[in-house]
RNA sequence: GGGCAGGUGGCGGAGUGGUCAAUCGCAGCAGACUGUAAAUCUGCCGGGCCUUGCCCUACGAAGGUUCAAAUCCUUCCCUGCCCA
């Protein structure tokens, strides 16, 4: 259950109960694609303050197979995460994938991309692996379309989506495993004003706990990102949890939240993490960068994360720099911690009316 | 002392008369990354000029052959292995 404890503007406030217990809204949900956040253990995440996290159904169907986790009682036992966990249902490995994979109106078959075995994910099927997964919070079986498809091609994928999220409701509503668990549908339609509101009103007439906003952050610009956000707002059911699908960076949370966003996942962090990449107050910056050699000061100044408050930026570098392993770990807390900093300062300049002075500000320094 | 194999850009290692400033890997420098095929991928990487392009210095050293040499010849220096 979703209940808003504070609004200001667009911007909310609150929680979302689950049988794995709460998370607090606005919410980054660190991605868990295979049952691990890259390099860290859940103690960690939970230190970090992480609340909810990601996994994956059509990586974790393929490897190790949902019925060996059923089996092994359930994701969150087997990966020892007893927190709430929501689970991509595959649809944007039809994106991602799209090289190996064939979509018809029934479901898409993949080929493997670790041996080219095929593999059919219908509707029905991503359902049925979630809820053996014990996901809490089931996404809709959709297809995420390229942000470069033409009208035509974009309400295909709609219509398509919309189609399957039918299905996925019947798929769900009529499993016993589905008790305590939550269904949200994914809003589609590329960056077309008219199949974005379209989809929008469909999705939500379905009376989901959760709406989703899919298929973008996909090779659309910004504006066009910022703007469907605008225009599908006012079709949203207000009461509900607002999810962006795979976003993000810094910036695009802090528009997101603006737009009234509540839930937001990306691997952006513990990716950008084990790239050298890491962010603080300036932005975005690279500790492979000579500058860092010799800089005996941490990644940020003042940061409270066990990263910074151990390491100097130089010493990273080298870790980094020697492939350890030690310094992707250590460069994931930072970037993780830098999220959910970001996250709880968002949360409490809601709660207190300022949040758009706090994103002003926040922008202001932090350049990309 | 004798025999054999070698000496190429920061390192390793291709190239054996012109298409070579020289394949490739590593290192170095910079960039990308948004529901994770990602500890991945891309660009640059002798020096100079304004990019194409041009010029300079370069394949152990010094000479030589040739229109033309990292590539052929001579001498020298050095390294590794084997034999005495």
């Amino acid at each position: 259950m979703f209940t808003i404890s504070h609004s200001d503007g667009n911007a909310r406030v609150g929680k979302f109960q689950t049988a794995h217990g709460e998370f607090n809204t606005p919410a980054f949900m660190p991605c868990g694609t295979k049952g691990a956040v890259k390099t860290l253990t859940p103690d960690e995440l939970k230190t970090l303050g992480v609340e909810i996290l990601l996994g994956n159904t059509y990586h974790l169907t393929l490897r190790p197979g949902e019925e060996l986790i059923k089996g092994q009682g359930g994701l969150h036992t087997w990966m020892g995460w007893d927190g709430p966990i929501l689970t991509d249902s595959g649809g944007f490995q039809v994106f991602s994938l799209s090289k190996m994979r064939k979509i018809n109106d029934n479901g898409v078959e993949f080929r493997s991309h670790i041996d080219g075995e095929k593999k059919f994910l219908t509707p029905e099927k991503s359902i049925d692996i979630q809820l053996a997964l014990d996901s809490d919070i089931v996404m809709a079986f959709d297809e995420c379309a390229t942000g470069d498809s033409d009208h035509s091609y974009a309400k295909e994928a709609m219509e398509r989506t919309h189609s399957w999220l039918t299905r996925s409701i019947e798929q769900f509503n009529s499993s016993e495993n589905a008790k305590n668990r939550f269904l949200f549908g994914i809003i589609q339609g590329v960056i077309f004003d008219d199949l974005r509101v379209e989809s929008a009103k469909f999705v939500s007439q379905q009376d989901l706990p959760g709406i989703a906003i899919g298929g973008l952050s996909v090779g659309e610009s910004k504006d066009h990102m910022y703007h469907s956000l605008e225009i599908l707002l006012p079709h949203l059911p207000n009461k509900k949890p607002h999810y962006l699908m795979g976003v993000g960076t810094p910036e695009d949370i802090l528009n997101g939240v603006e737009r009234g966003i509540d839930m937001f996942d990306c691997v952006l962090p513990t990716r950008l993490a084990r790239h050298g990449t890491f962010w603080n107050k300036t932005g975005r910056h690279h500790i492979k960068n000579e500058e860092y050699k010799v800089q005996r000061a941490p990644l940020e100044s003042g940061c409270a994360c066990y990263t910074c408050s151990n390491f100097s930026a130089s010493y990273l570098r080298h870790l980094i720099m020697e492939s350890e392993i030690l310094g992707h770990r250590l460069l994931t807390i930072h970037n993780l911690h830098f999220l959910l900093d970001l996250m709880r300062n968002i949360r409490k300049a809601v709660a207190e009316g300022h949040f758009t002075k706090f994103k002003r500000e926040f922008l202001a320094t932090f350049q990309k």
